[in-house]
RNA sequence: UCCUCAGUAGCUCAAUGGUAGAGCAUUCGGCUGUUAACCGAAGGGUUGUAGGUUCGAGUCCUACCUGAGGAGCCA
């Protein structure tokens, strides 16, 4: 007997075929039963009637509880009527476990709430909406690689474990290493990338980071996932240029191969259709004259705020690209603008629709002795940087780089409140289980 | 760390300081085209914890715990 996944059923209209999956809703009428089963691939809605059927096959089915697993075998045939556009008439029933009524799978069809959700989170994946967002994700990402692979970029991973801070300033998860060796988790592969740039030209780390913030809103987990490109002979106008090709591209593959899931989320396509490219650009110095005439406390020199951001994503219909922000406020790397040294060669790229930041990135420093100049005003200590430095020794060049978040592009791309729907467990600053 | 809000049945929520309830889920019954099906019935409670006020507290007060939204910080 042909095993199946339902994605694909429509190959098999007329087929007497097998499905395993697990009964994700179950409708019952007399003599006639609505079992609807999933696999992972999609939801078959089948049609079970007592008069087909042996008795006892007929009753398994009537008394089944959600989310039991089973194969179901039957003729596969196209019904309008049916949610996925194809039916299958049962013919046989093989239940593998019955998940017993005395605890039946807690999460009903009805509405939950997220305290409740996010303590089921284990199976609440396997629910309609959650699992669209996961494909989506799967997409965004591989897009990515698929977008980098064939632009001439090497997949270089960097170290999770780090002996330093990348950027000083925010707070890293500090864990023991051995004996009592302290190490952290890295919040950014940037410095390690700049030293695989040099070796391999271009490059990119794809993994997760890590970041002690206690930031408690819809934007922020402490475990996230960052694809971080880095050129060697490359400046601000390249990672411009690329991170928004990037970003078109993987907009335009989550449109042509996400369709559905993009339905079951209910997401205004015409919103994601208009990512296209040119990207509007301001200069940082633009920016924060557009948000006080909007009304924002913002002044010059200062970082933007969450409602910043959202006032700033939320006048275009597309990622808008502020450069050129402060030195004063960026990490120690930045290249400065020759002609203006107080503006930092740095770009971020933030989303419509409120979504915030979801590309940050810049032309770093090539100079040992203004990068040597830069830790010291930074108080970092020296000899952890050694290395770093060592880049600037031999055959330093201009170079530059971004990195992009993974789960604020999905949340965009899916619509989402919250990018805690965007990872199969999100790390938070209250959550860590399960 | 700070601000705001919330914790009542497995879940989502009601309940003037005066007998703790509904829908869903579960079980039983009915229904041959259901779309979060529908109709009938049953079982299901230490109202987050500890104190306090009161004749009487789910409701008011205090502290704590847990969670949510946000600020700062950040992708």
């Amino acid at each position: 007997m042909t095993r199946i996944t339902i994605a694909d059923a429509g190959r098999h209209v007329g087929e007497t075929v097998q499905i395993p999956g697990w009964l994700y809703n179950l409708r019952r009428s007399g003599k006639i039963l609505f079992p609807q089963v999933r696999d992972g691939t999609g939801i078959m809605q089948c049609v079970a009637q007592k008069n087909a059927l042996p008795e006892e096959t007929f009753n398994a089915l009537r008394h089944l509880t959600q989310e039991s697993s089973l194969i179901v075998t039957g003729r596969i045939r196209e019904e309008q009527r049916a949610p996925g556009g194809y039916e299958m008439d049962v013919e046989g029933v093989e239940v593998l476990q019955r998940v017993a009524e005395e605890e039946p799978y807690p999460i009903t069809p009805k509405e939950h709430g997220i305290e409740f959700l996010m303590d089921q989170r284990h199976l609440w994946i396997r629910s309609r909406r959650q699992h669209a967002i996961l494909r989506v994700r799967h997409e965004v990402i591989r897009a990515i690689r698929d977008y980098l692979d064939s632009h001439g970029f090497t997949l270089v991973d960097t170290p999770i474990f780090t002996p330093a801070a990348c950027e000083g300033t925010t707070t890293l998860f500090e864990t023991k290493y051995f004996d009592d060796d302290l190490v952290y988790l890295t919040q950014s592969g940037q410095l390690y990338n700049e030293a695989t740039a040099m070796a391999f030209g271009k490059v990119y780390c794809f993994g997760p980071t890590f970041r002690a913030e206690r930031s408690k809103t819809r934007r922020h987990l402490t475990e996230f996932w960052m694809v971080e490109p880095e050129m060697a002979y490359a400046t601000l106008d390249d990672v411009k240029q690329v991170a928004e090709e990037l970003i078109v591209y993987v907009v335009g593959r989550v449109v042509e191969n996400r369709r559905q899931d993009l339905a079951t989320l209910e997401r205004d396509l015409s919103k994601l259709e208009s990512v296209q490219s040119p990207f509007p650009r301001i200069s940082y110095d633009e920016a924060v004259k557009f948000l006080q005439e909007k009304g924002s406390e913002i002044q010059w020199g200062g970082d933007f705020g969450g409602p910043d951001e959202t006032l700033l994503g939320e006048a275009h219909d597309r990622p808008l690209i502020v450069d050129r922000f402060p030195a004063a406020i960026k990490a120690f790397y930045f290249q400065p603008d020759p002609e203006r040294p107080e503006v930092a060669l740095g770009a971020d790229f933030i989303a419509p629709e409120g979504y915030g930041e979801i590309v940050g990135g810049g032309q770093r420093i090539h100079d040992p002795d203004l990068l040597l100049k830069r830790i010291e005003e930074h108080n970092l200590p020296r000899e952890a940087f050694n290395w770093y430095i060592d880049l600037r020794r031999y055959g330093s060049v201009p170079h530059a780089g971004f990195g992009m978040g993974v789960e604020r592009v999905v949340a965009w791309l899916c619509g989402l409140e919250h990018v805690r729907e965007t990872i199969a467990f999100p790390r938070m600053l209250y959550r860590t289980r399960p």
